[in-house]
DNA sequence: CGACACCTTGAAGAGGTTCAAGAAATGTGG
DNA sequence: CCACATTTCTTGAACCTCTTCAAGGTGTCG
């Protein structure tokens, strides 16, 4: 009879986990991957409303999201702050305390969450002997800094209608590689929250909604909203060049 | 008589380099700053106004800039385009390219330049070895990651005056860390290029410059500016909280 | 020296914000 | 399980900042 599998390599191994093609590299073959199940050192749970790391907390590791909903938020000394980011399952966050070993930004759970813990020591250490897992925290850093490009455009040169667009687009977009709907979804966050992101006012936020509902384009009771068109949405965030002569 | 050093080694080596400090890791001992200045391929001008490196291009290295001034930009299919930074010597770009093997953002000098190409292989490569240059490498990306969290803070939540005044203090604080005045400073970019950077129209730039002007707290003529009052612009970026009671 | 790119300034207009009020949902404690 | 407090969301009206459009000025380079 074999032995039993002790309960917490089972509870913390990367290899038997189901959002592993999410955030680890893929197609290692199964020494590598033990090796890898070393990254993880623990789990833990956030409560929604609370942080997993604040601005200026030591950095020390990298988390996993496992489950949950994360926004992640810089502040300036005068009070107001700008969310940077909202963060689902697979995703990665803490990138951000590493230039300077500590956080500059805040990472809130706004739904009850749970991450792997992912010391970044070890990171460094297992990603010298395992090339795929270099290529895989380089990549990883990359997709941040070219989604924040993107942020960028959107708040440098969009409008209202626009901005909102491409959230909605965005957001569908990642829960569908989730296995969720391509048209519904129910938003984690707040008005506020998405007008922060957005660098609208929730009002202006509340507004947009409804001028979609206007036009037909979705359906929105509260954080729960249907895309009927979403021809329409990519139509507003990318305005077609004029028709071929 | 010692036989002389091959002028091509001494070109490109980083370890008699006088911006090494800006771009590569410091306290090396000389075994590893040997082993450094493999990372640097060879060197390439760029003449003002052509790219260094195209969206869309295929992505095989970075680049830190020698001499000169650049530009990253992004752009959407419709044509709209949004200035994600401006980069000078000592700094580093094209991480952009390494999540997809493609860069997905142009880099344009905006003045006669001239970068070290460091395969990206190679950087990987040695990594491995060098545990100062692996560091080094997340430590530049996770530098990025944070610049671009305060764009993001700019562009969501601050007004033409407090963009403008921030973009004057980040530019002037990397000048003096490289030698230049404090207080004086000559634009590289047109008021268009300021403008995108900041999600402005270069109307609202000059404008705004203007009335830095008629406030006695710069001095512009064209692209030379000098700046009078310091602090004056940090008050307008960090507005202060309310006296102390 | 002339052409071109860049910058400044004015006036009118649009988009988003602010302030305010009320409605709907959510959570809490009795 | 209901009542009440709190948070969140919606909508209206006035206002403000920035944009748009337009014209003229300044600087630069072949």
């Amino acid at each position: 009879m074999l032995s039993p599998i002790p309960i917490q390599a089972i509870k913390v191994a990367c290899s038997n986990c189901n959002l592993r093609e999410l955030c680890m590299p893929i197609g290692l073959n199964d020494t590598d991957m033990k090796r890898l199940d070393d990254v993880v050192a623990t789990r833990r749970k956030v409560k929604r409303g609370s942080a997993l790391f604040r601005n200026g907390e030591r950095f020390n590791a990298l988390y996993a999201i496992r489950t949950g909903f994360f926004k992640t938020c810089v502040t300036t000394e005068d009070g107001r702050d700008q969310v940077t980011g909202f963060q689902m399952a697979g995703e990665i966050i803490g990138l951000d305390g590493i230039v300077s070993d500590q956080h500059t930004c805040d990472a809130v759970a706004i739904e009850d969450a749970e991450v792997c813990v992912m010391p970044f020591d070890t990171i460094e250490r297992i990603s010298r002997e395992v090339t795929a897992l270099q290529t895989h925290v380089h990549k990883i850093m990359s997709r941040e800094i070219v989604r924040e490009h993107g942020v960028m455009l959107l708040l440098g040169s969009m409008r209202a209608e626009e901005r909102l667009a491409a959230f909605l687009l965005n957001l569908v977009q990642r829960l569908h590689a989730r296995g969720f709907s391509q048209s519904e979804l129910v938003l984690r966050m707040t008005r506020e929250e998405i007008g922060s992101y957005l660098g609208l006012k929730l009002e202006t936020v509340s507004r947009t909604f409804s001028k979609f509902v206007d036009d037909g384009i979705v359906e929105v009771k509260q954080r729960h909203v249907r895309i009927l068109d979403a021809d329409a949405l990519k139509q507003i965030v990318n305005p077609q060049t004029c028709a071929p002569h």
